[in-house]
DNA sequence: TTGTAAGCGTTATCAC
DNA sequence: GTGATAACGCTTACAA
């Protein structure tokens, strides 16, 4: 077996005195070719160990089934669910994932997008993160996930889970168990699905005849559990008092959950608590977090269905999509 | 701005009046050109929207800095923790990376190692899973992450954490709490990983005097809770008895909880239990777990330095690695 | 059934 | 400083 390096095509066909086309025709499966010669040359490929060259086919052919996919943070497991969904599903289907984690940076996420246009992707699947306008977006058929973005590229489906609603089975909840003074834990860049949480939180309230209190509305400037325990906190020494606290991630929750235990609150007792994704530490936490579900494997399903349909030149079923939530009661509520 | 896929070095060359070549050289900052002509082709490019092809450039200097990454479960966040430090660590360097989600499945690695192959990776970093051997490994420079295989690249190197000082110090800490009867809860497949760590914990209980009893070694089929709740549950209506369980996993030490408090059985007071791997969910359970912590991002430093250096052509500083790790005490013990 | 050769978008080696 | 042009590895008319 020589250098792998150079085993091209060509080296195999001069190993056995016949063109290159004959080989790429036997490798490929098109024209057609004898069964002599087709063993003979299967043979050779296997013993010089020839691996045909992506790129020289994908260049020449104008094809190389890509597609790439953006993603905020795969260490979330809300996302690295997607992608695994996409990737697995897309595999089956011949195509191949670049994964491209944007750690919420927006430099990254052009240093990626301008990477994947360069490897000719022929499709993105864009999963939210934030809502920045980018400048060079690949003109590929595109699919946004928990994202719906004004300006889009003319090929492109966006699917949301039912965030609204969401919002408001969450607020809900609590009013439901007799809660007054309703408290919200968001993120504080306005995010389009935090934005239609609140709405739903707002909107539960409102046909509760609750009045609204802005002085409940708590924010972090990063989602993760760190923040959300120092935000509470703080508000609760500031002097706020809230019977219920509906919050945009479980991890805010459970950074609530710390701050109200170390404030001596008692859940769901003095305040209930409710958190949203139902990632897996939501059931598994000291107190198993009442929280809104996200259907990931729907969204996924989706997703790929309509960035294949794209692919293959045909238009999306709907340009948006709208999965729905559910409610998973547990022990915070 | 024209069809994106019909906009080449050609296109700009024609639009200037200028050869391919110019072009071609203020893209890629070599040779010279004069500022006006610079100028001229940097707005054509720009006005067109011209993005160089991956493909042909990689097809003409074999190269595209491009390497792969095999992993069992993105979302394991142990994994993912890995496989974000390593993407972002080569992004810095100018590699992208193409990340494999296996699903543990023999068939789907190796039909992304056939992909990769084909692709010309430069580099390869894989992360364990399992340890079975592959036929068509691509001699490319690799790091083997939480793996040591006999038959290797000959560009190779392996980093594994201190996994028998691990399983020791398991051990060791229910030891010296005076628990006499310990019980180990490990995978059924005989990874390396996992031997490693049950001869750290032989190990102790040696030195402590104990004799070993096969029948407290406990197994599971698939690392996950279900499972070790079903194991522990079938051990403990077996008549097992143990005064602590030593887990190869958090998420086994999870299910084990749960067995054992479904049993009546009281943690840390009658049973101590510790896991393995620190990841987020160990500190947030219902009860903290105490757990031996593997330095991920040590791991992948070490990774991406190696693999960088085999890359670049020179040799890696050490074939094997040994990463060390440290105990956690929380509240299971 | 098989071979010849053009061309995919680049870069690099020559000339000029 | 700039322009032709060959070559990278492959697919695909078109010929034979």
């Amino acid at each position: 077996m020589k250098d792998r390096q150079s085993v091209s095509i060509k080296t195999v066909s001069e190993k056995l005195g016949v063109s290159v086309a004959t080989v790429s025709r036997v490798i490929n499966g098109t024209g057609s070719v004898s069964p002599e010669m087709r063993e003979r040359v299967l043979r050779a490929v296997q013993e010089l160990g020839y691996v045909p060259n992506a790129m020289a086919r994908g260049l020449r052919t104008n094809s190389l089934p890509l597609v790439g996919i953006i993603v905020p943070d795969i260490v979330n497991e809300f996302f690295s669910r997607i992608v695994l969904n996409v990737q697995l599903a897309l595999a089956q289907r011949g195509y191949s994932v670049f994964i491209c984690n944007t750690d919420e940076r927006h430099d990254l996420e052009q240093m990626y997008l301008a990477s994947l246009q360069t490897m000719q992707i022929r499709g993105l699947v864009c999963i939210s993160g934030y809502d920045m306008e980018n400048e060079a977006w690949p003109e590929v058929p595109t699919v946004y996930i928990d994202r719906n973005p004004e300006t889009r590229v003319s090929d492109s489906t966006s699917i949301e889970s039912d965030n609204e609603s969401g919002g408001y089975q969450a607020a809900q909840e609590v009013l439901r168990r007799g809660c007054r003074r309703v408290a919200l834990l968001t993120d504080d860049r306005r995010l389009s699905t935090a934005v239609s949480r609140e709405t739903g939180y707002r909107k539960a309230l409102e046909s509760a005849g609750l009045p609204a209190d802005e002085s409940l509305i708590l924010t972090v400037s990063r989602v993760d559990e760190k923040n959300a325990y120092d935000a509470v906190s703080y508000a609760l020494q500031s002097g706020k008092r809230f019977d219920a606290l509906v919050c945009c991630t479980d991890w805010l929750a459970l950074g609530a959950l710390r701050a109200l235990k170390n404030a001596h609150l008692s859940v769901p007792g003095e305040v209930k608590v409710v958190g949203y994704d139902d990632v897996s530490i939501a059931a598994y936490s000291a107190l198993p977090i009442t929280t809104v579900r996200q259907d990931v494997d729907e969204m996924s399903r989706l997703a790929v269905e309509e960035l294949v349909r794209m692919m293959e030149g045909k238009p999306c079923r709907r340009k948006n999509w709208i999965v729905p939530v559910s409610l998973v009661r547990r022990e915070t509520t």
